[in-house]
DNA sequence: GCCAACGTTGGC
DNA sequence: GCCAACGTTGGC
């Protein structure tokens, strides 16, 4: 059975239709720099499980569409490049101290779902994402929250 | 643009 | 180890 997770994006910076014109419609999701979420992608997010693309910081803020784990938890060497926005001078080969993951694009939701649309659904109007305060980057989704994702991107 | 929530830093 | 100050996130 794989994870569910929400990956957070802001469009600005990198949107889903950046991730569909990435060579092999794949991307490296590194510079995540907290711990909380640093620990689940190094311990729990494995190759195949599910990633909702949400796009954060826009208007409107929605999952924008669906992307898969292609390549589970891998040092971040972002952190290890001096000069690079993630170089993080205490990161070194023996202690690498934060990871990243690839992803692959599995579709671009014809309709984005909303936070409207989250809101009004008895699941998934308990998703993380819709918190006050919910800053975390990475986010788990149960598998009831996927399934109530799914059914409001085709409905 | 505002500001609440939150994580991190650093003085003590 | 506490906690105030600070910077950032991100919804509105």
């Amino acid at each position: 059975m794989p994870g569910f997770w929400l990956f957070k994006s802001e469009p600005d910076v990198f949107s889903i239709h950046d991730l569909a014109a990435s060579k092999g419609k794949k991307t490296t999701w590194e510079g995540v720099r907290n711990y909380q979420a640093r620990n689940m992608i190094r311990d729990d997010i494995q190759r195949g499980d599910g990633v909702l693309f949400y796009h954060s910081n826009t208007d409107p803020m929605s999952i924008a569409g669906i992307a898969e784990v292609v390549k589970s938890g891998y040092p971040d060497h972002f952190a290890q490049q001096p000069g690079h926005k993630y170089f993080d001078e205490k990161a070194t080969p023996e202690n690498p101290i934060w990871y990243m993951v690839d992803i692959k694009l599995v579709r671009i939701f014809e309709q984005p779902v909303t936070r409207g649309m989250l809101a009004a659904h008895p699941v998934a109007s308990q998703m993380m994402v819709l918190k006050k305060g919910s800053r975390l980057s990475i986010q788990p989704v149960t598998a009831a929250e996927w399934q109530a994702v799914q059914e409001l991107a085709s409905a």
